[in-house]
DNA sequence: TAGATTGTTAATCGATTAACAATC
DNA sequence: TAGATTGTTAATCGATTAACAATC
């Protein structure tokens, strides 16, 4: 019986890419399929096909079967599983503005084991008030209840004059990773993991990437 | 005189950091600096200062003084030039929901030389009406008006059953850059980037880091 | 001058791709 | 069987880091 080795470093490059195979083979199901080759996949994915075969194999212990490929329900498994969609993980947001409302109903967290529990905004006049089922709370009370319900996710829709406070906040209390929708550099301790969504930026990179194509 | 080399490649690494720089040295001018060392740089933004440097130089001509490090506003101005700021992009909408709404009110687009200038939605209701002084057009006139204005990039925000019409309908419009929201994979030919920006994988990528953390 | 900092060359590391035997 | 496809080992490519001389 072999025992998944949890030594095996999985490469950064490969996490980045799972996601992407996950939307795709969920896409695949509800199409009807069955099975995917790796060559198929690599095709309409635009990557490499062993580079696909190693990395499914760095996450599943599903081998694919010659002339048929990989099962397509056991490598979403397998990559749910892997990726910690199975038990689920709090979340908190501050600012309820136009992003961050829509955050709030937006129902695809769900399938990544993901719950937004609270949302906070300095604005007194939102508190108590409810959003897609999420209650409001004043800024000044996230420390407090970021600790009491152990929360260790916490998302910044603020405007980016109010981003360090609130991820100050965040931190003291006890969030460990924080998703940042301000576009503003956050100084934060080394414990605490951080991702820059800067959508104007992403736009820009895109904008760049067909201004050079068309040379 | 030295001309700019067309020829030098710029590593796929160094672009993703470029955004990340031009934040921080924004900031950093608000703040009222005017001069930062790599070092300095490459503490606050958790990379090595090597590649700091490296990154600066394929980007901008302006070089470092030792003992004083990089003028800030010299490399911003040099990073917006490379990335293309300069030149206004139009760029057009589809689905103007909560996500399309809120995207046609993001005023940061503006500091990257991205102009929104057109949104389409299959609701007959909205035709005709303003979001943010943006004008909402028919879905079926996307093409015909994508053609008409030259329009080049598209931000896909409808829910994932329609994706990949609207995509189908980019392209045909001749759009050859394509920004989806929508949390489902696209077919495309060849010529068409995309950048998928799927929030909720996002944030699970952020909590897997997370995870693997506290082990 | 001494020290901080740059810019570049060389060494290392990690990720991608090519080649190919194994298998259904 | 023949052919498509997998999984793995070796070769290549690209990106990061270490070492260090040059400079203000």
């Amino acid at each position: 019986m072999t025992e998944f080795n949890e030594e095996v470093v999985v490469p950064k490059a490969t996490i980045t890419r799972l996601p992407v195979y996950l939307r795709y083979l969920r896409d695949k199901l509800d199409e009807g399929e069955e099975n995917i080759s790796s060559t198929t996949l690599a095709v309409d994915m635009r990557l490499n096909p062993v580079q696909v075969r190693k990395d499914l194999a760095v996450v599943s212990r599903v081998s694919g079967k010659p002339k048929l490929g990989f099962n397509i329900k056991q490598l979403i498994r397998s990559i749910e599983s892997f990726m910690g969609c199975d038990n689920v993980s709090d979340v908190l947001i501050a600012g309820v503005g136009g992003l961050g409302s829509t955050l709030l109903g937006y129902d695809e967290f769900s399938h990544y084991g993901l719950n937004i529990v609270a949302a906070f905004d300095s604005n007194p006049q939102l508190e108590g008030r409810q959003i897609h089922g999420i209650k409001i709370y004043a800024a000044n009370r996230l420390k407090e209840i970021a600790k009491a319900s152990n929360i260790k996710i916490g998302i910044i829709t603020v405007p980016k004059q109010a981003a360090q406070e609130v991820a100050s906040d965040m931190v003291q209390g006890g969030i460990k990773a924080i998703w940042n929708f301000a576009p503003t550099h956050l100084i934060l301790p080394k414990g605490v993991a951080v991702k820059y969504e800067d959508l104007a930026s992403s736009l820009a990179v895109l904008n760049k990437k067909l201004q050079d194509a068309a040379e």
